[in-house]
DNA sequence: CTGTTAGCGCATTCAC
DNA sequence: GTGAATGCGCTAACAG
């Protein structure tokens, strides 16, 4: 049989499709018989019955819909947002379209396709292209939108990780283990959270009275390759650690300093921020800074829903980390001895 | 102003809403006069005219939507297969719907869900699931799906990729380095594609005259825990080699073996299936075998926007692997000094 | 070659 | 408390 339609219920419980139609969608004011409304549900519930979501959709104007585009689908960090976001729409009620937009695309739409139609009721935005051409295409859409790990001159809503405090929790345990030439592997020059890294590693740098040194920074960017490259550049400034912008930048130094010899930890600590499984597939495994990438995900969509809604939500402020996890590529100083006690072992997760 | 209608766009263009609606649909029997097609069109590019999702989906009773349910959106061969899907279905017109769908829960009905009301054309379906239960919520949907990476008895299309195939070029490459003890990290029991590469492994191994030790194959599932595991249970059989099934059972592996102070691959060779950036991001770089993920999630797709069309396309042979990339984890035997060529570098990528 | 007509299934006035 | 009527925007016969 095809699918029951509003009337067929209505037909079979007796009575018109808007007495229907009112009691199925629950309606905040609910003047119907309670015997009616039962026979009503009953019904629907024996015919499986489902609103027509395309019927819905025109009358109402509205999808239950968002939309989440992001650059890379194979980035552990938009994977997990990607994973908080579907949780969190499929909580409120929503679907979530997704779609790839390659970084520099000028392909002048994604947003625009999107929320054509009305198919999407607002947008969840992952980018790294630039501010300018960024919002001008988000406005083009005349869609409510929240951004995802990072801000944008002009946007009212994103939601990011507060990739400062990261840095500054990576570099004290990295201070604490008596380290104070640390170089910086860091993210696209230009790049939101890139300039929040660096500035955590200056501001950590000045709160332990160590002067900053310019041949200690390298732009890794994120990738493997990146990181080497920058390790390779950073190797004879003699750093006593590592403190890497993202897993694979850290991995690439790893490799690098694997090369040339150095023994982790013993002759140099890595420290690498955002964590991931990864982390323990490296030698030696990786202590990292964790942080809440799933719920930054869920956090953007909720204020999506919110927006949608018509509300007027208050922004949310950068999200915290979740603290260290130390693992085995960091360590003392060397020439240090036992003055300082080697962490052991994963502390947290 | 609000979204211009089509009706807009024919009162401004002078024509009725039909002729507009044939115009802008392309339909195949263009019986327009050229004229009044190029009026119509530049109206509609004028007011940039988008036809209404939900009225064309009233309509037709077609979205234009396909829906992909996976069960973990962190594992790079769905990302991979996932993005496929997403670039596959741009190309044809059809937009993604992403749903999570965690192994083993009895929420009985995300593919209903999606299929419910028209909201999607078909289901791109991965799960780890169990073949009944899968195929009886399936069928319920009563709507077209692919399987994705998986086999289902009762189920008529599936895209997997050759894990047989790939499983053998991993063993022909021990082989040819001149191992014989070599162990195997099997994936989850009972699974199609740990099935399938088991099979591949004795296949090999009988093909090169070399005896089935049961005591050399461990079950290591798909998580480092799993295979550092399973290279413990392992270790002590001394193998020469070790084959894994995937990327992150390997490295488990590795960091096992690292522990005990066996050195890769001057003690031991590791080779994992599937490639992906992680395999360049261990120590030693991970030889793998590198495998179509992404295709297989845009033939799954482009089979499945055919059999939505009312086709009934041929179904797809496993994907043959894309061959073998020889990183730095594998080498010669040891004890076998220059008799065999060890490989030096990444041999193709 | 183009216009007229008739819904698709639902939500929402407005009556009663 | 419930029913009747209307239209969201579009496509698809059917006329002409």
């Amino acid at each position: 049989m095809a699918r029951p339609t509003l009337s067929d219920v209505a037909r079979l419980a007796g009575v018109d499709v808007s007495t229907a139609s009112r009691v199925l969608r629950g309606e905040a004011a609910q003047r119907i018989r309670e015997e009616t409304r039962e026979r009503i549900v009953q019904v629907a519930r024996e015919l499986d019955y489902r609103a027509n979501a395309f019927a819905r959709g025109l009358r109402t104007a509205r999808s239950s819909t968002l939309g989440i585009v992001v650059p890379q689908l194979d980035n552990p960090v938009f994977a997990a947002a990607i994973q908080g976001a579907e949780a969190a729409a499929a909580e409120h009620g929503f679907s979530l379209l997704i779609a790839h937009r390659a970084p520099g695309a000028r392909d002048a739409g994604v947003y625009k396709r999107l929320s054509e139609g009305n198919r999407v009721d607002g947008l969840l935005v992952a980018s790294l292209d630039d501010d300018d051409v960024l919002l001008s295409e988000l406005e083009a859409t005349e869609t409510d939108y929240v951004l995802l790990n990072r801000t944008l001159a002009g946007a009212r809503y994103s939601v990011v990780l507060d990739s400062r405090a990261a840095t500054r929790i990576a570099l004290d345990h990295l201070v604490s283990l008596g380290h104070r030439r640390i170089a910086h592997l860091a993210g696209r020059p230009g790049g939101f959270n890139a300039g929040e890294r660096l500035a955590g590693y200056r501001e950590g740098l000045a709160a332990h009275g160590i002067g900053f040194d310019p041949d200690l920074v390298a732009v890794a960017g994120y990738t493997a390759e990146g990181g080497a490259a920058a390790m390779r550049q950073l190797i004879d400034r003699k750093p006593t650690a590592v403190l890497a912008a993202t897993l694979v930048s850290a991995a690439g130094a790893m490799a690098v300093l694997h090369e040339a010899g150095w023994r982790i930890p013993q002759d140099v600590s890595v420290i690498g921020l955002h964590d991931a499984d990864v982390a323990t597939m490296l030698y030696p495994a990786l202590t990292t800074v964790r942080m809440p990438t799933e719920r930054m995900g869920r956090l953007a969509t909720e204020l999506l829903v919110r927006l949608v809604a018509g509300e007027s939500p208050e922004g949310v402020a950068p999200l915290a980390p979740e603290g260290l996890v130390v693992r085995a590529s960091t360590g003392p100083v060397a020439g240090l001895g036992g003055s300082l006690r080697a962490p052991s072992g994963e502390k947290r997760r």
